[in-house]
DNA sequence: AGGATGATATCC
DNA sequence: GATATCATCCTC
């Protein structure tokens, strides 16, 4: 499998987001496929960590394309975002589904348990994602499948920006996260 | 419909 | 230092 570039993600996040769609996410000697994700745009979007500018907890989101973002939320579960576009931009993919492919033995259905499931936790938070062991790779052969393009989840507090289509995932999978909306 | 549970930001 | 707010998930 080929390990993906910094410019595969220093590129326009939606068209990551959706690229990243069948690409393996492999930490250690696990392994899952990417079906489901959102993207947050840059500081503008207010759905977006980085909305609030640049703190402690989003400077790696402000840092180069091809970082790992990695924080606790509610006081349970990991997210896992992969940074976007250039230093500054402070945009990110959140990875919110995998499908199952080596290793992996636990639900993986929404972006906390993809985390508990690959056991990625905060001490990966700001790994370079070109390094080694905690990386994404290519498919060995191309798949088609259709994506679809839905409102993230979880953001009401966002206005219009709640509303916008950020959130893609592939058509009839069975691991997505949630299947209506 | 609500609870678990803690890091963070934003006040005083 | 206190509190309100979460890019969630599970049980009832």
């Amino acid at each position: 499998m080929k390990k993906l570039s910094r410019e595969f993600y220093d590129r326009d996040t939606v068209i990551v987001a959706k690229e990243l769609l069948g690409k393996y996410l492999i930490h250690e000697d696990r392994i899952g496929k990417i079906v489901e994700v959102e993207a947050y745009v840059g500081t503008h979007d207010l759905a977006s960590h980085s909305a609030k500018g640049l703190t402690k907890r989003t400077q790696i989101m402000f840092g180069s394309a091809g970082y790992a973002y990695v924080y606790m939320i509610y006081g349970l579960y990991y997210c896992m975002n992969i940074v976007t576009e250039g230093e500054g931009q402070a945009s990110a993919v959140l990875i919110r589904a995998i499908e199952p492919i080596k290793n992996i033995h636990d639900r993986t259905q929404g972006p906390g348990l993809v985390c508990k499931a690959m056991h990625i936790n905060k001490s990966l938070n700001g790994h370079d994602l070109c390094s080694d062991y905690f990386y994404l790779a290519d498919a060995q052969q191309s798949e088609e499948f259709i994506i679809l393009e839905k409102p993230r989840i979880g953001v009401p507090y966002a206005g219009e920006w709640a509303n916008k289509l950020l959130r893609f995932y592939i058509q009839g999978n069975a691991f997505v996260s949630r299947k209506e909306k």
